[in-house]
DNA sequence: CACTAAGTATGAGAAATCTCATACTAGGAG
DNA sequence: CTCCTAGTATGAGATTTCTCATACTTAGTG
C-alpha cells in the first residue's frame, strides 16, 4: 500500500466517481488516495481496517478463507465500491479478506476520525445501505446459482459475460474459484466446448467459435437474471 | 395475510423486541400488526411488497426462484428482523420471496406513507445497514460452506446447531433446500450416520448417539465460524 | 543464465451428488 | 371414511465434480 500525494490525480479521480455526493456533509476532502498492488490485501481476513474505503479504478476480489484451507472467492470489486464498509459500520463484524486482483487507487477516510460523523449522515448511510442491498443480492444470486446449475451451463454464461470481441480470455485459476469448482474440472469441461466446437483455442485465448450453442446452454442460467432485471424495470 | 388490531398484544411486541428504538422518530406507533400462516407469503417473487416489515415471532424463509423450476433455500429468517429492507431501500431492486414457515407476526409500516421520513433518519438506517451487513456475512459464510464442505461435514454442524436436548427433529425436505442438496443424497448420508451409530432413529425424531462422532466430523466446519467468532470478540 | 512461482494441461480413479422410479405413512379437507 | 398432499424411504444407474500425480510453459528475479 501507498499513500499517493497527487491532489491533481486525486481530484480527477474522485470527480470521475461522484465522491462528494456519497455524504452529506464535505466530508469528502478528507480522503487520502491510496494504491494497492496485485496480490496486496485492501483489507485483511480477521483484521480491522483503520479507514473507510471507496474503490475507484482497478479490481479486487473478496475472499472467505474455511478452516480446511479451502477459500472461496465470493465476489469481485469493480469501481466504483465500498470497502471496509461493514467494519465501520459493526466492530463486531468479522472482516473478511479483500485481495488486489488489477493495481488499485481507494480514496480512504480514516475510520477513527470520522466515524462518529458518518454514523449521523443519513446520505452516506442510504448510500451504504444501497450498496449493501445490490451487494446481497448478488451474492444471492451468486450463491444459488452455484448450486442450481451445472459447470456447463454456469461456465456458458461466464463466458459470454467476459468476452470482448468473441473471444475470451479470463485465468482459468481465478474462474475456477469464482465458479465454485475445481481447477480440473473447470478444464475438462472448456475441452468439452472445445470439442463440441463452441470455442477455439488460440495461443493465449479461445474464441468463441459457436456463440448459439453457448447461448444455449446459458440460456436458463440468464433466464434467472432477466427475470429479475425485467421486474426492476417495471 | 390477517390484520390484527389487538393494541394490547402489538404493545407487548413491540416492547419485546424495543421496536422503538429502531427508529429515530416516534414512527413506531404507527405500525399495523399483522399475522401470516404457513406456506404464506410475507414478500413475494417478483411483487413490491408495500410494507416494511418487521418479523418479532415465528419463522420464514428466503427464497431465490430459478428459471430451470429448481429454487434455493437461501436463508432463514428468526425474529427479531427486517423484512422488505431491500425493496425500500431500492425500488429498482428485485424482491425475493419470503415464506412463512410457522406462523408469523410482523410489524408493518406502510411504505407510501412513511419512506421519505425513514430514509433521512440515521438511526434507522444504521440499524438497517448493521442488518443487512451482518445478513450479508451469514450469506457468504452460508455459502462459502456449502460450497468448501462435504454434506456429511455440513449436516453434522447443522445437526448440532438445531438439535435439542440430544434429538434432531427437522424436516429433511426443508434441510436439504437449505443445505443445497437434493433430498435423496440427504437421506443417503443420513442413512450413513445411523449405519456410523451417530444417530439412532426413534419414531419421529433421531436421538444423538454419539456426540463425539458428529462434532468431529463438524470441526472444520465449525471452525470456521469461531475463527470470526473469536475474532469479533477481541 | 538458472531458478522459481504461477498458470496451463492431461490422465486415472474415486467421491459426492443427481435423477427417476416407486412405496408407504400421516394428517387435513370434504 | 376417503381422498389428497406432504413428508418419508429406498433402489438403481448416471453425472458431476474432486483429489492426486505429473509435466510443460512463461514471466520475473537474482
Amino acid at each position: 500500500m501507498q499513500k499517493i500525494d497527487d491532489s491533481k490525480l486525486k481530484h480527477v479521480l474522485m470527480a470521475e466517481c461522484d465522491y462528494g455526493s456519497l455524504f452529506g456533509s464535505n466530508i469528502a476532502k478528507h480522503a487520502q488516495l491510496m494504491k494497492f498492488s496485485p496480490q496486496e490485501y485492501i483489507v485483511k481476513n480477521q483484521v480491522k481496517p483503520d479507514y473507510l474505503f471507496y474503490l475507484v479504478r482497478g479490481k479486487a476480489k473478496l475472499y472467505d478463507f474455511l478452516a480446511n484451507g479451502k477459500d472461496t472467492l465470493v465476489d469481485f470489486f469493480t469501481p466504483p465500491c465500498f470497502v471496509g464498509e461493514m467494519e465501520l459500520m459493526d466492530t463486531q463484524s468479522e472482516p473478511f479478506s479483500v485481495q488486489v486482483i488489477d493495481d488499485c487507487y481507494c480514496l480512504a477516510l480514516p475510520v477513527a476520525k470520522y466515524k462518529q460523523q458518518l454514523l449521523a449522515d443519513p446520505v452516506f448511510l442510504r448510500n451504504v445501505c444501497l450498496y449493501l442491498a445490490h451487494k446481497n443480492a448478488r451474492n444471492i444470486k451468486t450463491a444459488s446459482q452455484n448450486q442450481g446449475f451445472t459447470l456447463s451451463q454456469r461456465l456458458s454464461a461466464f463466458i459470454l459475460l467476459t468476452s470482448h470481441d468473441g473471444r475470451y480470455h479470463e485465468k482459468h485459476t481465478q474462474v475456477a474459484e469464482y465458479l465454485g469448482v475445481s481447477y480440473r474440472h473447470l478444464l475438462y469441461v472448456i475441452a468439452d466446448f472445445v470439442k463440441a466446437g463452441y470455442l477455439q483455442k488460440d495461443q493465449r485465448s479461445y474464441r468463441i467459435k459457436d456463440e448459439a450453442g453457448l447461448q444455449n446452454l446459458a440460456w436458463e442460467v440468464n433466464l434467472s437474471n432477466e427475470w429479475h432485471e425485467k421486474a426492476s424495470d417495471a
